[in-house]
DNA sequence: TATGAATGAGGATTCATTCAT
DNA sequence: GATGAATGAATCCTCATTCAT
């Protein structure tokens, strides 16, 4: 009934991945040492080379694993044959409280070294992935005739991109109130809008 | 009318921030060395620390006489007694342009230093004086009956964070259709809105 | 007819120590670290404690076992009744076809750690014993009135080091050539020769 | 009167060399770590990459400049016009107060690291120049008539390697009698040479 | 036998900063 | 003003070795 060593194993792993999600909330990926993950962690720096062969690929696999990705897909594989108005709602309001949960993803993002190339660039394609899984939503619903034609990418943008910077300025964005205008609008009379 | 001792200094005062800001902008804040500022600079590291008493020093005043602060100031007022759908055209399309052309700046926001709590501070300042600028505006906007009454701080959030996450991602965002989304909205029919 | 536990263990210490030999050459007796050898052996580094009691064991074993001593004293047990003419040159011969079979004693030789002291002294051990081999055959020449009196000790010296160092140095050594030089010398009238 | 600045640099400079030659001497250049260099120097290891960009530049460095090439070419130069028979002995017995002078430099070379390309391939160009020097000596000799036509680049290892050889395993070669093998050969009878 | 998790010390290197010149 | 030598702490990472399983 005791754990056994593979699941010892993979308790470690974990173990070391939250303790790298803390200190990258905490000091950013480039201000966060080794020696830092490890003692929050209790080991020893050199363990964490056993189970991460590099400090990139710690920190790109904790964005793999523990990016919203997986449960932004979640969110919109269940929202699936609700109206629009719904899901965005769900989904944004679900979002927030991811980030809400894990206030060091989004720290990890913005907090991205720059001084590392590679996770730079995973960076990058982590956030290019979930504006994509929003705007193929989107897109599936002005086709479906329920919301206009409109530049999904923008939108989904636009969605992901408040949200987050909201997190990140410590300025909580009400997420109704985002849904609302990207749904509705701002402007009073329609026909004040020209380009 | 060689220039004068404080004329040289200002030169130099410049030019090293024109180098700091290179290097930010290509490495990041962390992945910035000083030393790697002064060769860009084509000085030395000791004569930084005439200038600028501290890198900490340096950045955050980088941020301060460089941020687009300054020139959002220059947009909004410039823009001051249009009506609302060409000013918003014209704020996010010069926002944009601002940032295309400084893209140094977007790299020292989001890559501005986690591992560094001034620097952090002096960051989220920044970002936050400008979301003010431009709600303020939203807002003397809603007043005037022109947009319905919204919370500003979102859509003013919207705006911002949607070009700077494009140009951060390297997927240009379409600014017209930035702005037709937050005016207008998304949704065929309104009566199909509800929380 | 199945593989006793005896000879399994052999086959084991056998194939690490080949696998330690062919590290050691492609990387030097210090570039070469446990893990490595593990590796080339398909087993893990914890085995290899097994077999051999430290690094420094596994590789004063390697020398004294696959050194090229046992391999020179079979050349010369051949060549024991035949013109020193003709045995140097079987000798240098056979020795430089052995170096070039195993590239990796020279490597072993040359790329010897001096890190560790236990090793450096087993390194010279190895090689007074191959130099003292050949130089008794030489003395026996001598007293046999086929070859002048000379320092036994140089002229093995200047047998083994050049064939060893052409291979070091990639520039292989014509065997013919350098033992016609130690026969027959360099200069055209013997009159010339003065200290 | 005092020294410059510059003058200054340039004794760290040596210093760090001399250190760095008497340690590499000491642990190997795989054994030698820049904490031993700074520590025998006297500096703090940091400064070491003040002067050199790397340990690999620094074990170049030294090579290049506390090589015996140096010294090698000046014996060559001054032993122009005289004897090949005494000219010999001259390089030998000199090359040999060089190494002892220097044993330090054996043990860089034959203790060269093999787990660093970089440092292992400078060993062997810098080998493969002094030999080039000696053999084109030879060489000159021959076409002068007072060699007989021989591979001078074998001699030339010859001569070289065995002086190495005899120093790295602490079995000191007489110089006179090194130079009368290859001069004179050791066989008795030149009719009994036969390939 | 064999595994591979775990350690702790040490490796090369970089960096912000100071200060004599 | 300007230089660049010097520091010392911190960085990522590797390694020989041990030991519970």
């Amino acid at each position: 009934m005791g754990t056994t060593r593979d699941e010892q194993a993979e308790q470690r792993r974990t173990a070391l991945m939250d303790a790298a999600l803390a200190v990258f909330a905490a000091k950013g990926v480039d201000g966060a040492s080794i020696k830092n993950i490890a003692a929050e962690a209790g080991v020893t720096p050199g363990l964490v080379y056993h189970y991460f062969e590099s400090k990139t690929h710690l920190v790109t696999t904790v964005l793999r694993e523990r990016g919203f990705g997986p449960r932004l897909r979640e969110l919109l594989a269940e929202a699936a044959d609700k109206p629009a108005t719904e899901v965005l709602s769900l989904v944004v309001g679900g979002f927030q409280q991811v980030l809400a949960d894990n206030a060091q993803l989004v720290e990890l993002f913005f907090g991205a070294s720059r001084s590392n190339d590679e996770i730079h660039a995973a960076m990058g394609d982590f956030v290019r992935d979930g504006r994509a899984m929003l705007a193929d939503y989107l897109r599936s619903r002005a086709e479906a005739g329920e919301l206009r034609p409109h530049d999904a990418e923008v939108a989904a943008t636009a969605l992901f991109a408040t949200v987050a910077m909201g997190v990140r300025t410590a300025t909580p964005i009400d997420a109704g109130e985002l849904v609302r205008i990207v749904l509705l609008g701002t402007l009073v009379r329609e026909g004040d809008f020209h380009d």
